[in-house]
Order: structure tokens, then C-alpha cells, then sequence
DNA sequence: GTTCCGCATGAATCGATAG
DNA sequence: ACTATCGATTCATGCGGAA
């Protein structure tokens, strides 16, 4: 079960052979404006909604009435500014019956090096979250941050010094009360989400780190669910969805990153381990901070 | 010299009366949409574009060239959506003449408590950066944050031949110069920005911590620079640009906190310290959870 | 086994240079 | 004039080999 289908072609014509009300998820990072130029034709930013409004309307037809939508997605600078096509595309896309239910910020921890004159290193993107119906499925329990385990043991480590210090240390507002996080066993999140980026030495390096999608299909369906990401790329998300026990359909345009997939798919993934355990203390850095 | 002028009344008006090209500095948090019913009259959602548009012309009016204008604002939930009226009013701001430059992100680290079913707490807000021209006063060298950790633990003893062999390949015209990063520690921050609600524990409680007019005044200005409020609130903008040797400007409609800010301002508050040396190190979360 | 250190590598952005 | 390409700048992270 938990059927894997990946699609090589452009995703606003296979989009259509895809039933009504069959997806639970949707995650999807699309190609930003005036990236990756040779696949589908290099988008402007003036064009981008335009581009992009044939494709989120299938994507409307498909996703379930319980569903999400999670686009992944942030503006260029073009000559100084900020290109407002990604709030044009949010405007849009409501007139196409789209709930803009939330935005969640995704902070980079280890952002694109650079300094200029005029402007700060980029360290977020948007995580926009469209829904169909203001009743979607959501299981926000699957996202605590537990505070068991991984607390005694940082606890554990701690020095008597570091413990007077940290009591005593209440100035600017750090540490107040270790002993608060210690009976606590889980935390629900907020949304802003804190990971790096993969920008490892991995083969086919992805556009976000796993535990980027993995966080959204835990919060949004439960096993035997069906996510769909229409700009597959290396597929980071379908190969996180099968792993995870969910269904899942991707769509790329690219025969490179198809053939690459779809190699990867030959060697079964469900086994391999997830990164929610090593990942997720990641996703509160007030906690590590106070703890350590 | 850094003269403090406090208005009494709708800014609407007293902006009038302001000069043209005489602010260095515009750094507001407007009454969002809903709140404050009793001072703006409550402004709807469907009608804060059209409320704000002619204040922000005629912000642009009195704006310097090389000025900057930082917008604190944040959509509110409407029926289980994020309203749009942010995004159109930046779009509406740009037909103005406004260059919409960044859009900064002010992640809460202690927000607001509380739990919903479909929806997480709200952990950031938007900070619009604004401007009228490309060529805009930004001193980046005054918010310099701390480096990140791996200094400490990967820099600290570099070995007399990785110097000497780093100059050679800088010599050759390859590799980087790691010299340059030996003796520096600290670093250019980005657009996140990490600070908790409050910094300080005093009565008035405002829309925002005192470190969050600081970064920016200290960003976009220098002393002697004129730094402009026009929804004064609590007053934290204008105290703490007097306080960094900035004059200052605030207009506020609600008498009852006009006076405060009046009376607040009978005491000087020149003297008075600072949070951003307490409060810069969390802008660098990394080096907070090292140093504890 | 740990810990440490070198290295490569980013969904970046600007300004200058080239076609 | 207008677009395309290129070098320079910068810093957090994981991996792999070394101590």
C-alpha cells in the first residue's frame, strides 16, 4: 500500500489526470522566480502569478476538502527591491477560492554568505499555508517538541557553576528558571520554524532539508495519507513521504532529476531513518539556548 | 540640539505641518486593523489600506531622500484566514513611489500564549523597510553581532602554516583569507531578527520591546538625526532615540497616552542605559547556547 | 571511540564589465 | 541603453580524515 507514483513532465498537464479530492498535502517548493532558467523557461517576476495561477487552480481541484496546501517560496531582490509577486500570487490565488489560513516563517540558520551596502544576508522564507475549507485536518500533537529525554540529558551535563549562574542570571532575561523546562514534557510549537539548510557534500544537494516537509506531514496527515509535490526536484519530499508510511505523487520536468528520483526509489526508503529525532530540538532554539 | 517634539492628535493632520525632506528615520507600529477601536474610529480590514495611504504620503513627503521608513505591522486572523490588507498595502505604498527594499522578520521568542485547534501561536511580525531611493543611509557596522560559535571552537588556534599557505592562495588569486576572519569576532547580522516581546520590566507595557526601535535607529541613523513616530502609543520609539542622542518626533491621538509620554519626558532620559548590549548577543542564538 | 579541523558548498546580491 | 555574465563578498554547517 501507500502507493508511490512519480510523474516526469510538466505538472500543469499531468496535474489534470489526477482525480478530484485525493490528496491530503500538498507541499511544494516551485521554481522561484528566475531560478533554475533551463527547466521552465527561466519565469520573470512579472509573469510568475500568471505562471503559477493555471497550477495552483489544479492543484484546488485535487487537494481534499480536509487538505492543505503548503507553498514554499520567497521574493527576489530585482534592482533593490522586493519583488511583490509572491503577495500578488496570495491575492490571487484567494479569488480562486483559496483559504489563506497561515503564514509560517522557516528561518535559516546557516543562510547564503554575502555583504552589500544596502542590504542583510536573507536568513527566511515564507511557508504559506492555503486551505480549502476552515475545517482541515490537523494533528498538532504529532509536532510537540518534547522535553523528556533530550532535557535530562542536557540537564545532566550541566555544571554546579552553570546552574547557580543560570538562576542567578536573570538581567537579561536568560534562564530564569531551569527548573521550568525540566518538568515539562512537551511544547507545542509556534510557527517559526527553525533549520538549517542541507548544503552538505550529499550528491543532489535539495532545495530544503528534510525535516522541512517531514514537520508539514506530520502536522497535516496521519500514515496512509497521500501527499503530492508537483516540483518534485531531488524529491526530498516524496522520498520523506514514502518513508514515513504516507502515499505519495511527484511531478518533475527535469529528466536528470526524474531518472535521479526515480533511482533513489529503487532502493526502498521506508527503513531508513527519519530526522525528526535528531531534528526537532532543532525547532526550538529558545529551549536549547536556556538549557545548555 | 536633538530637539524632542511631541504632538498631541490624528497624524493624519499634524504630518502636514512637517516639513518636507527632514526625517531621517520613521520607525512606527500602526493600530492594526481592529484594534484600538476607540482611537482610529476601529478601523476595519477592508478599509486599512485606504485609512493608511494618505498618512504614508505623507510620510514619503517629509521623508529625506536617504531616509528609511520601518513599518511594524502584522495581519490579524479574520474567520480562521490571515487578512490581506498588509500585502495590499505595500503594493498600494509602491504606486505611491515607495521602494518596498526588505521586509525584515521580528521573531518573538516569548509570544503570546494560547492554543487553537487549527492554528499555532503567532511567534513573528513583519517589519516593512521602506525607502524613496536606492541610495539610503545604512550604517551596518553599528549592529555587528557576535559570530557564531564555530570561531571559538574551528579559529581559534589556526596553525602558522594555514596562515602562510592562505596568503599565498590569496596571493595566487584562489581561496579565501582566512586572516581576515582571525581577529574578527563578530559578524553581520541578517534579516531575523530574535528578540523577546520585553526587554525590560517597566509599567507601560508597549507594542514592542525598546531593542527593536534601537536596532533600527541605530541601522539607519547617527546621532543628531531626526527619528519620527507617528503613532506614538507608549512613546518607547521616541524615548529611546532621545536617549541615543537622536531628536526625535511623536504624535499620538489618545490624550491619556500623550500624557504619559509628557510626563515621561519632564525626566530626562539621556542618561538612562540601553538594552542592546544585554539584548545583541540573541540575535545569534548559537552563541548564547555556547556561552551559557 | 571522541574530538578536532580542513574543506566544500549553498534557492544570495551587488557592481563592474562585456556583448 | 539594455541584458548577460562574472568576480567579490561572506558565514554556518556537515562530512571526512586526522589527532
Amino acid at each position: 500500500m501507500n502507493k508511490t507514483q512519480i510523474y516526469l513532465g510538466d505538472c500543469k498537464e499531468i496535474l489534470k489526470q489526477i482525480p478530484a479530492n485525493s490528496v491530503d498535502l500538498i507541499f511544494t517548493s516551485p521554481p522561484y522566480a528566475d531560478q533554475r532558467k533551463t527547466t521552465y523557461g527561466g519565469i520573470s517576476p512579472d509573469r510568475y502569478v500568471e505562471w503559477f495561477l493555471p497550477i495552483s487552480k489544479q492543484l484546488f481541484r485535487i487537494l481534499k476538502p480536509t487538505g492543505t496546501f503548503v507553498l514554499n517560496i520567497k521574493e527576489k531582490v530585482v534592482q533593490g527591491e522586493r519583488s511583490t509577486y509572491v503577495l500578488e500570487l496570495i491575492i490571487e490565488m484567494k479569488k480562486q477560492g483559496w483559504l489563506w489560513t497561515e503564514e509560517f516563517i522557516w528561518h535559516k540558520k546557516n543562510c547564503y554568505p554575502g555583504k552589500w551596502p544596502n542590504r542583510f544576508r536573507d536568513a527566511w522564507e515564507r511557508l504559506l499555508q492555503f486551505n480549502k475549507n476552515r475545517n482541515f485536518n490537523m494533528y498538532q500533537e504529532a509536532v510537540m517538541v518534547p522535553m523528556g529525554d533530550w532535557t535530562q540529558n542536557r540537564l545532566r551535563n550541566l555544571s554546579e557553576t552553570d546552574k547557580i549562574r543560570d538562576t542567578s542570571k536573570t538581567i537579561s532575561g536568560f534562564g530564569k528558571n531551569i527548573s521550568h523546562w525540566l518538568n515539562r514534557k512537551e511544547a507545542y510549537p509556534t510557527n517559526v520554524l527553525h533549520l538549517a539548510t542541507e548544503c552538505n557534500n550529499k550528491k543532489h544537494s535539495a532545495a530544503f532539508p528534510e525535516c522541512l516537509p517531514e514537520w508539514f506531514i506530520r502536522l497535516f496527515t496521519k500514515e496512509g495519507d497521500v501527499v503530492l509535490d508537483p516540483f518534485m526536484g531531488s524529491g526530498t519530499t516524496c522520498i520523506v513521504a514514502q518513508k514515513m508510511r504516507r502515499g505519495t505523487i511527484g511531478i518533475e520536468i527535469l529528466p536528470e532529476y526524474f531518472e535521479i528520483v526515480q533511482n533513489s526509489f529503487k532502493q526502498q526508503h521506508s527503513h531508513l531513518p527519519l530526522t525528526w529525532d535528531i531534528e526537532r530540538k532543532t525547532h526550538c532554539d529558545l529551549k536549547i539556548a536556556k538549557i545548555r
